[in-house]
DNA sequence: TCTAAATCGGACAAATTTATCCGATTAAAC
DNA sequence: GTTTAATCGGATAAATTTGTCCGATTTAGA
């Protein structure tokens, strides 16, 4: 469903988050132990969730990242995918054909514009906080 | 949502029961091109289609693709899928995580549940034969 | 039997996604 | 100022997906 740079990039923000909350700046080194993805990898999603404004960086020494509470609020898992997939998710027709649309739907046209806005609404109802919630009372789980 | 080798499938698939109905027998070389896809990779996924005994190959002269009108009946889009794709849409985790179920869920996991389950349900709901009566009645395209 | 039209199947190529490496830059602490 | 720990950014590599090429095989028809 969602690229796998697009899966840490959540993951990520989601652990930033969690330990932003705890008032904790944290490394890539750190982040890429405890949501379990590559080093590397993970450090190019991060520069592009900050160019994109999504988490905060600070280099140097002590530096890291970390994400305000205000954003921690109002920030939607939709922003996140936006940054990284794009908007390639909602649009575009479920069997790949370039024009596709009400006035001219492919068989299943329908049933995915259905679906896709579940997930779209979804994603866009979904903030970084309701995210660590979860993790906070340690009933969900980012790792493995 | 899907690999360009399935929407390939599905539209093959489509056309071949749509021309199957009318009695036609139909090469891999008008099924590119009605459907708008390259004509040696869509050559792999009939192969592909063939052996999973969705499609029935004709070999030789005045030989191509057709779909018995039982099967055009009974298949449903959940078997082509699976049959190209595998199950790796309905299974694992929204955020790729390895371990993550009912037990320990991650942040996100009951409302990709939800999502996942109503695209599952919609690809086993929807019949061949299903596929095939919109473009007779002109309502919808499977071309461009 | 020969020819033409078709699928089959294996090797290969291109494009995209995923992932790594390393030098440059930044900033805190000593 | 030097060291150290961190992000930044560009080049490169590996893996996967997408796509091509071509010879082998099959079959209908002349």
């Amino acid at each position: 469903m969602f690229s796998k740079a697009c899966e840490y990039g959540i993951r990520s923000a989601t652990y930033i988050a969690s330990q932003s909350l705890e008032g904790r700046r944290v490394s890539l080194k750190e982040i890429a132990q405890e949501i379990d993805s590559p080093v590397a990898f993970t450090a190019k999603i991060l520069q592009l969730l900050s160019k994109n404004n999504i988490v905060d960086s600070v280099k140097g020494a002590y530096g890291g990242f970390e994400i305000n509470r205000t954003k921690i609020d109002t920030l939607k898992l939709s922003e996140i995918v936006n940054a990284i997939d794009g908007n390639k998710i909602y649009v575009g027709c479920g069997l790949g054909l370039k024009e596709c649309n009400a006035a001219k739907p492919c068989p299943v046209h329908y049933k995915f514009v259905a679906i896709r806005n579940d997930l779209r609404k979804m994603l866009e109802n979904t903030s970084l906080f309701e995210m660590t919630t979860g993790l906070e009372m340690g009933l969900t789980y980012l790792k493995r």
